[in-house]
DNA sequence: TGTGCTATATATAATGT
DNA sequence: TACATTATATATAGCAC
């Protein structure tokens, strides 16, 4: 168990099957703690034969936001200056992309909500009512809520306090280095 | 050495730089490692204080392959070719409209979704689930809540430090090339 | 199939240079 | 700041159901 590796493609299907699966798991559990820790930006695009469609991180909308980033800097800044002429219709085009930002970004906000209630819409729902792993969810749930309440409510405190108590924060809380 | 982590933003820089540099390389090896094992492909792109530019893998021409092929019906792909430049715009501000059309469908797919998922996390709905979908749900709730944590923090430093957070943002857009 | 188990391999946080 | 070390934490391969 926990063997050391062969680091080259696995031939037999249901071996490799299993290896995927497993590591493509700890793979996007990765990228949760980078993208947490470290504040960034991470989007990835798997296609294997174990998925009809590409499976994307950390959501479509999200992968289509930096796709587009990606995109437009190559293209789009070209086309920019080879069409002086055509400003106004470059400021339409940037008021779409922004209220197109918009709309991702709540997109974002919701789709792990989503996923969650897929999970839970596809069949899988049993009706056991006295299960013990429900219940300790439940409890680690509220308590998880719980606090993420408090700190907003602490949040809106600092907000509405006076100056000097929101310069005591900023002291608290360093500004980010730039290196 | 090896202490468990605290899965938040680390707000002293030079941690989370050092957290970052530790963590990529583990991140791509993971990556690489899928990709030869299970015979699969993978991109993924980068966006943090720490780069200039996006940092990409495996490499920017085999992001945009995948990145075409992602947009199966690639607006620049076809532009480029067949349409001269007013069109380009023209076509360019109608994919933009029709997927902001798109985009506030889902929006208002997902608030529903919402709010079911809300009745059912109250336990008004949902009595039980197997193991499985608990062990998956506990995670993606875990996930989810340090998500929200790392916005309240995000908010909470900007309030304090808008002007490093703000370059900071601006830094996150940048054109892609090598790292 | 997929899940749990557990021995190992691997990743990595803190520390020293 | 970057690199080497090392104590721990984490990921995971192979197996049993």
């Amino acid at each position: 168990m926990g063997n050391k590796v062969n680091l080259e493609y696995i031939v037999d299907g249901s071996s490799r099957k299993a290896t995927y699966v497993r590591r493509k798991k700890g793979m996007l559990k990765k990228l949760e703690e980078l993208t947490t820790l470290c504040g960034i930006d991470v989007c990835a695009v798997v296609y294997s034969e174990f998925h009809h469609q590409p499976l994307v991180w950390p959501s479509p909308p999200e992968v289509q936001r930096m796709i587009n980033n990606f995109n437009n800097y190559s293209e789009f800044g070209k086309s920019k200056n080879m069409m002086n002429q055509e400003s106004f219709l470059e400021e339409k085009i940037l008021k779409a992309t922004e209220k197109l930002a918009k709309f991702e970004k709540e997109n974002r906000e919701m789709e792990m909500s989503m996923r969650m209630f897929e999970l839970m819409a596809n069949g899988n729902i049993i009706d056991n009512m006295n299960n013990v792993e429900l219940n300790d969810m439940a409890w680690i749930i509220d308590e998880k809520l719980k606090h993420v309440n408090w700190r907003i409510t602490e949040l809106d405190n600092k907000a509405s306090t006076s100056q000097s108590q929101a310069q005591m924060a900023d002291e608290a809380v360093k500004p980010i280095d730039k290196e």
